[in-house]
RNA sequence: GGAGGGAUAGCGAAGUGGCCAAACGCGGCAGACUGUAAAUCUGUUCCUUCGGGUUCGAUGGUUCAAAUCCAUCUCCCUCCA
């Protein structure tokens, strides 16, 4: 079977809404949020270490899987779920956003891109029938539609062209798409632009796709302008079809997007910014590196159940950071998955008991209280 | 005892009369990171009340001007006896 989306609760005040999905690989409730496992590993994490954060579904990404290890290595070890040994549900993203971001001289023409290998520059082409034909292959439970992801600030006459042909590129992907088991999600794209996001969204829509997500934010435009193409969006979105909103994932921003419909988020934030020494806390973020954590033996959080707050101390996790040890990473990568995916549990609740205007006031009341 | 070589900012190491408060690397301190070309990148690192002040083993000298030239001293390294 394909997953299968369904509406628990609508909060009161908001559009904020719980759900359940059930996919092949288990089921998850949402609002929730997917650790990115890009080259199909989410970086330096084992499966089980994820299951522990109550990880309900990960991320990996077609590009990188078609360049490396070549999607039919990945088929022939049984798909994705066997060859990366992760028993949940995964989405797999298109590669569309890796045309934005590393094809720095991107040739986008109807038929798809023509760009060069970051491994070795060689030349390459993909289209949205590639893009699905490989997703197929890597046996993922959910399929992203191949778009184009516009930067901000867009022309508007040049996002109404892109928007317009990534509906033709997403035309084109879904009839392609032809593994029974994955679901295939459409991309609103559209820019800053509010009649473009409508059109975007509708268009999309009629489609008909099992999922919607919103693309092309967090590309350099401010949080308010964030909130508003999410704003423009999902009132155009069916209730009953998951959303999910692309490549967002700090604390607030994952708030403000559940206020605004969004049932589930990706983002490389806690695992990257982990590699680099920071950690979410409910104080916001903090940079495990600076000084005054050297003698700091408590946990990173006394109220986190994470398995790096149960064990270890800061002035530990200092030390390995500071000392290049692989490990600092890992524990803060636990840390900030288990942080996110918390977040968005407790956003479920508040869903339940139509409070989330008091919990994100509350949240923001502690996160800009920066100690 | 003889012959060479060397001492530069926390460390390593450039610089051998003015463009030197002194390259660069490391270490230190701080910042950034939002569908991962990221265990990466950026800033900063003598003191300062931001006007300036005090530095290149030590002391004295030459010069308009010295980390750079001269003298003496201290310490370190290599080779020969």
């Amino acid at each position: 079977m394909k997953i299968k989306y369904s509406l628990l609760k609508e909060e009161k005040n908001t559009w904020a809404r719980s759900g359940i999905i059930d996919t092949n690989y288990g089921s998850f409730k949402t609002p929730m949020f997917m650790p990115v496992g890009t080259l199909a590993t989410v970086k330096t994490l084992t499966p089980e270490e994820l299951y522990a954060c109550n990880s309900g579904i990960i991320l990996s990404n077609t590009y990188h899987l078609w360049l490396r290890p070549g999607e039919d290595v990945v088929k022939k070890a049984g798909g994705l779920h066997k060859f990366m040994n992760y028993k949940g549900p995964i989405l797999t993203d298109s590669g569309g956003f890796q045309v934005f971001s590393l094809a720095k001289r991107k040739d986008i023409t109807e038929e798809g891109v023509k760009f060069k290998s970051h491994i070795n520059g060689s030349p390459l082409f993909l289209t949205p029938e590639k893009s699905i034909e490989i997703q197929n292959k890597l046996d993922s439970d959910i399929a992203m539609s191949f778009d184009e992801c516009i930067g901000y600030p867009a022309d508007y006459n040049y996002a109404k062209q892109s928007t317009e042909r990534t509906l033709r590129w997403a035309k084109r992907g879904k009839v392609v798409h032809n593994n029974e088991k994955q679901a295939l999600f459409g991309i609103v794209q559209g820019g800053e632009y509010e009649d473009l996001r409508k059109m975007s969204a509708e268009e999309t829509v009629k489609i008909g796709f099992d999922g919607y997500s919103i693309g092309g934010t967090s590309v350099g435009e401010s949080k308010e302008t964030m909130y508003k193409m999410i704003e423009y969006s999902t009132p155009y979105l069916p209730k009953d079809k998951v959303r999910y909103l692309m490549g967002v994932g700090e604390p607030i921003d994952i708030i403000e997007g559940v206020i605004r419909g969004v049932d589930i988020f990706d983002c490389v934030l806690p695992t990257r910014i982990a590699r680099h020494g920071n950690a979410f806390t409910h104080h916001g973020k903090i940079n495990l590196r600076n000084l005054k954590f050297k003698e700091d033996f408590s946990p990173i959080e006394n109220t986190c159940d994470c398995y790096t707050c149960k064990n270890y101390t800061k002035a530990y996790i200092r030390h390995l950071i500071t000392s290049g040890e692989t490990l600092g990473g890992r524990l803060l990568s636990i840390h900030n998955i288990r942080f996110l995916i918390k977040l968005t549990e407790d956003l479920r609740k508040s869903i339940e008991n139509d409070t989330i205007l008091e919990f994100r006031e509350e949240f923001l009341k502690n996160y800009d209280k920066k100690d």
